[in-house]
DNA sequence: GTTACTGCAAACAATTTGCACCATA
DNA sequence: TATGGTGCAAATTGTTTGCAGTAAC
């Protein structure tokens, strides 16, 4: 496993613009760097995924997102605007109640899970009640 | 809204093939039905998911899948073997707490969530144990 | 008889891949 | 200098859409 540029200005895109998507960081590293290719930005994502220095986010619409892997969070998008906002303040026992429930009742040993949630931010929100 | 033929054997093949996929409805109702097109499918879903009728399971891999709209339920996905499993027996508590953690740590107002687990099924642990 | 729905094919969006060349270790 | 990474373009996959014809109400 190589350290080339295109690597590090991957990475260093990812940690600039939170949550994006290939073609942004394609996009934005292209105004330094115009010869990198989105080929090349998709291969260093998936294997930075693999690596788990990153995180990919699949939302049900749109394409896949990334972003730096600190510790475990969720997610909140604003169905409205598209706002995504981190969640890292979920109890543990309510995440080990969910992971306990599955395994009692089906049997599965859980490895992982993913919630993601949407509704209206504030911004949205207080915009609606100014109109 | 018309209940075109069409649109009666999609719902059948869904009730039929739990979680299947926009290709696999068309390929089960093409032994019957030869002439419907991939095209019709995927309108007929969508315009069912519009409706309440069926729900869309928009998984982090492959295409997304459908079901009928019963009460609601989450879902596990094996990752050796690809098994779907329902769960409809999740602790309402445990979903209130998740919800409510979220609206009072970021102010947005929450009107869904959405729960994947994935681990391995009962089948695939077992199968390793006898190797 | 309207007009929503269909089949078909082309278009689109997101992502992957084959290959010749390049650059990092 | 060996070989893993790159740029490019073509290929794949999943899904949508324009249009002329068909069928449900």
């Amino acid at each position: 496993m190589r350290n080339s540029i295109q690597r590090q200005l991957i990475l260093d895109a990812i940690k600039t613009l939170h949550h994006s998507t290939a073609a942004e960081i394609h996009e934005y590293i292209r105004s330094r760097y115009p010869s990198i290719s989105l080929g090349t930005v998709y291969r260093n994502l998936n294997s930075m995924v693999e690596e788990g220095i990153i995180h990919r986010l699949s939302l049900p619409d749109g394409p896949d997102r990334f972003e730096i892997r600190l510790r475990r969070h969720y997610h909140v998008v604003c169905s409205e605007c598209g706002a995504i906002v981190d969640l890292e303040n979920i109890p543990e026992e309510t995440l080990q109640e969910l992971d306990g429930t599955v395994e009692t009742s089906t049997g599965f040993s859980v490895w992982a899970h993913d919630i993601n949630f949407s509704g209206s931010c504030p911004r949205c929100k207080s915009g609606r009640e100014n109109q």
